[in-house]
RNA sequence: GCCGCGGUAGUAUAGCCUGGCCUAGUAUGCGGGCCUGUCAAGCCCGUGACCCGGGUUCAAAUCCCGGCCGCGGCGCCA
């Protein structure tokens, strides 16, 4: 017999338990959440990705229907027509009495527990991330982060960022570096792209004045953390006639805060109830510190640190731990970094050319981003490449954009599944990335 | 890349140090039974595992070696 359920007739479970009217009938369908048989009585959680609610089916219902609901296995995929009622026990107070099931999917028996995500390692997990994700804890992690992604958008367009899409084929490494995928571009040598810096300042350059992109980032390091990938979403910008590497940070600040409030905006609830440790605002204004006042922070903390070195990640974790003692904030700004923990491209304080008009932006005592004025003079990149040991031929096309009207500019790249990662407060940042790739995974 | 830890049913674990009492325990899942108000239901019965290879030993889940795989720390970075 034909099916006499047409899923155009399916509302949502949310809107069923807001405002559906007692007595009538209704259909939803969704995933099997939990089933429990009792003798003559099946009560069944259905979930659809607006929330969740009981189904009831009795024996007295139709031979069929009966059979149907006690036969039901978690995560089947089922629609159910049903007399939306009142009851006291029942979540929420309603459930829908049953009348006919449709089973469109028979799930087997799981793989992996998918009520609890710490009943399962991670590994396993993200073995089996299409029913990882059916949890409703981890599918918030995505929601956060597309809406992350969204805000970004907006707020750059507010401001007058032109969004470009760029390589991921290319020729050379961006800085020189080693750590770069290999790939064969039929008879030539080829990269996957480790940033996009080099074409967004080019997108300066070529007159749009303010650029960004989200995009992959790829980086061959063989890094075993918790905080690293080797493909990541990277939400870059790049803007011309700036005064200063303040002007950027002014930037980074303003999405960053973007992102966290349009996330917290629109999941508050979803985020306080999954994710205990999550950080729900911002300070007003974000500390800035520059380095050297970060090395005395740590040094009156009693944490060895080099000066004139970048900051380990033990002394960022530390720093980190300072800021929100000394600052009430979980976020800072450190400014200023030295010219030998930089990239070529970077612009040196003028009056100490040892430091860098530079920074790092520190969440929780994370790097979520960098970012800095950039050199634009000719003259004095070609010197700064070589002052690396790189050879300016391999930066010929680069160079050239520097010959030809380069305004002052600066930028930042932000690490879209970091942020979402220290917002949250996730212990390991392959939670953040929907397929996560790391030195030993490659599947799914 | 360097260093450390680990691999036991579908899942998560106990046992390993101090070899035999392991016919490998527990929870959960799965199969079956009872149950008309449960809510990750309850109770009863059942099901199912020592990563691979070699060695030591009367005897190996347990000790040793190699391999494969996983996890984490560091450097570096987003």
């Amino acid at each position: 017999m034909a099916s006499l359920i047409t899923l155009k007739e399916r509302v949502y479970i949310a809107e069923l338990m807001e405002k559906g009217e007692i007595g009538k009938e209704y259909v939803v369908a969704g995933w099997v959440d939990t089933v429990r048989v009792h003798g003559k009585l099946v009560f069944v959680v259905l979930r659809d990705r607006s929330g969740k609610m009981q189904v009831v089916a009795k024996k007295n219902i139709s031979e069929d229907a009966w059979r149907t609901a006690k036969s039901l296995t978690p995560e089947s995929v089922v629609a159910v027509r049903g007399v939306l009622v009142e009851s006291k026990a029942a979540l929420g107070g309603r459930e829908l009495q049953a009348r006919e099931i449709v089973v469109y999917s028979k799930a087997e028996p799981l793989p992996i527990d998918i009520h609890d995500h710490a009943k399962t390692v991670l590994a396993k997990r993200l073995d089996w991330r299409f029913l990882d994700l059916r949890n409703p804890r981890n599918q918030t992690i995505f929601l956060v982060e597309a809406e992350m992604a969204r805000a970004a958008r907006e707020w750059f367009a507010s401001n007058g960022f032109v969004e470009i899409f760029t390589s991921k084929i290319v020729g050379a490494a961006t800085e020189g570096g080693a750590e770069v995928f290999s790939i064969v571009y039929f008879d030539k040598p080829a990269f996957l792209a480790q940033s996009p810096q080099l074409y967004k300042q080019m997108g300066v350059i070529a007159g749009f004045e303010r650029v960004y992109e989200i995009g992959p980032a790829f980086r061959a390091e063989p890094h075993h953390t918790t905080r690293h990938l080797t493909e990541y979403t990277s939400v870059d910008l790049e803007m011309g006639f700036i005064d200063s590497y303040e002007d950027v940070m002014d930037a980074v600040e303003g999405v960053v805060r973007a992102m966290v409030e349009a996330a917290v905006g629109r999941y508050r609830s979803r985020i306080e109830e999954y994710f205990p440790g999550a950080v729900l605002e911002l300070p007003k204004k974000i500390p800035r510190i520059t380095i050297r006042e970060a090395y005395k922070l740590l040094e009156a903390a009693g944490v060895k640190v080099e000066w004139g070195e970048d900051l380990s990640s033990e002394a960022e974790r530390k720093l980190g731990e300072i800021v929100e003692r000394e600052y009430g904030s979980p976020i800072v700004f450190v400014t200023e970094y030295p010219w030998n923990a930089r990239p070529f491209y970077t612009m040196k304080k003028p009056d100490e050319p040892e430091w860098t008009l530079s920074f790092d932006l520190l969440f929780r005592g994370l790097e979520i981003a960098t970012g800095g004025q950039r050199e634009h003079r000719y003259e004095v990149l070609r010197r700064q490449i070589e002052e690396k040991g790189l050879n300016p031929k391999n930066f010929e096309w680069y160079l050239a954009m520097f010959r030809y009207g380069a305004p002052p500019h600066g930028g930042a790249g932000i690490g879209l599944e970091r942020v979402v990662m220290q917002t949250l407060g996730l212990s390991n940042i392959r939670e953040a990335r929907l397929l996560p790739r790391d030195p030993e995974r490659l599947t799914p």
